[in-house]
RNA sequence: CGGGGUGUGGUGUAAUGGUAGCACGCGUCCUUUGGGAGGAUGCAGUUCCAGUUCGAAUCUGGACACCCCGACCA
């Protein structure tokens, strides 16, 4: 991509009234628009982050065996009504057209796929059934904060898991565990499993979350073991499976699961044959990542004064090619041959701004590589390449820069 | 939802009752180019509605919006 072309911009100055550290650079890097308070544009730059991070989920869902559907964000009020939802889920969005009938907008969807289920699930042999969908959530929040870490509308990883057994739905939740782990360890954050309250519907649920100053929750962190138990339900003052000591921490909840009790499959009927012919009710487990407030904690953890330091994984761009005064047919070269080998490329090629701006906009960026072709480098047949996160640059020779970067 | 704070060009800010100014960005021209270049010139603004006043960005009331703390958060 060459950035003369790339829709949005950076800006020098510090949003107005943004004190949190993913906002400031996010919409300074031009990466998000805010359009009102917790509801945002993903521009060209933000959403290939977005989609990066949301690949490697489905990746990890799929090889799960879990299958990806896309269901609606407009519910029928009927269906909320019979889980009792539509007058006690706080922040629902309820909507009303023209002719004055009333919809929902989707928090979450066991309205939808719980009553989609009983078309299609009647005996044993139909389960299990894992579904996941990627979608943007609606959640009336009263106090939208911190950037993408809480809004009003945002992206969501929800997968709903059906078995004919208890037991069965235990051991899917482990393989789930296991999935979730490998998510956040390939997106790049450090997340711990967490014991939190089940609430409601749930005897039990295990948190994913991202110790980090800003984060909204509290957990008792076991110095020894790296698992949690969240403040909410924290009985003991010693690590239930090590015995170490705990210590409190702020810490951001980007994931969550939770074995489900049978409420909704009461209430939707959702019920198959067993072997004996006899009807039973499915046993459930629902299992969500919050994929933009990943995003958002991605940058709360990875950043310095100067801006972000993306995780390759899911950074917009592996390499930033800084044009250089004079250099173009070089640069231009170098773009063209990266982008033939597959490599992503941010090309600078804007010939109006000056190096010093470049290289600030770079860091605000946090493309891991930044690549420099100048006089000085080309005489040796070198480029200068700087990893995001070192102070000082390398020399390396021209035909070697793929090796360097992978 | 309770408390606190803030609303001035696209962005960041100054003007506290009397000419809305500056910087960045943007347009045009010229000179520049290894850490946010220089000159010339141009475009662009007081959140909204009432009120007080000869006169309101400034004072009063209300609305709306945004930020922060708290409550809430299947």
């Amino acid at each position: 991509m060459r950035q003369s072309q790339l829709f949005g911009r950076t800006k020098k100055e510090v949003p107005r009234d943004e004190e949190s550290i993913n906002a400031r650079f996010l919409i300074r890097g031009g990466f998000i628009h805010k359009e009102m308070a917790g509801v945002y544009t993903f521009l060209p730059l933000g959403l290939r982050t977005l989609n990066k991070i949301e690949n490697i989920v489905r990746d990890e869902m799929n090889k799960a065996n879990a299958q990806e559907v896309f269901m609606p964000s407009l519910h029928p009020k009927a269906n909320w009504q019979k889980t009792g939802r539509w007058d006690s889920f706080d922040v629902l969005f309820r909507i009303s057209s023209q002719s004055k009938s009333e919809y929902a907008l989707g928090p979450t969807h066991e309205e939808i796929l719980y009553p989609l289920l009983t078309h299609y699930i009647d005996s044993y042999k139909d389960l299990p059934v894992a579904l996941y969908q990627i979608q943007t959530k609606f959640r009336d929040e009263p106090r939208a904060k911190s950037g993408l870490l809480r809004g009003r509308e945002f992206r969501m990883k929800d997968l709903y898991s059906f078995h004919a057994t208890s037991q069965d739905r235990d051991a899917y939740y482990e393989v789930m565990r296991k999935a979730y782990e490998n998510v956040f360890q390939r997106v790049g954050l450090h997340a711990v499993e967490t014991k939190a309250s089940g609430g409601t519907f749930s005897d039990i649920s295990l948190e994913f979350q991202v110790p980090n100053q800003f984060g909204e929750d509290t957990i008792l962190l076991c110095t020894h073991c790296d698992i949690a138990i969240n403040i909410e339900i924290a009985k003991e003052n010693t690590c239930t499976r090590c015995g170490g000591s705990l210590s409190r921490t702020k810490a951001i909840e980007v994931g969550n699961i939770f074995p489900l009790k049978t409420k909704y499959a009461q209430d939707f009927h959702v019920s198959f044959k067993d072997k004996e012919g006899k009807e039973q009710l499915v046993a459930a487990g629902c299992y969500g990542i919050g994929t933009s407030r990943v995003m958002g904690a991605l940058v709360e953890v990875f950043h310095d004064g100067r801006g972000i330091l993306w995780p390759q994984a899911v950074a917009p761009f592996r390499v930033h090619l800084m044009g250089f005064p004079g250099k173009e047919k070089e640069s231009e070269a170098l773009y063209v041959q990266l982008q033939s080998k597959g490599i992503e490329v941010l090309y600078d090629d804007r010939q109006e701004v000056a190096m010093g701006e470049k290289f600030a906009d770079a860091d605000l960026l946090g493309i891991p590589y930044r690549l420099l072709a100048s006089e000085k480098t080309l005489q040796k047949n070198m480029v200068e390449i700087k990893k995001r996160a070192s102070q000082e640059p390398e020399f390396i020779p021209l035909q070697r820069i793929e090796e360097y970067i992978h």
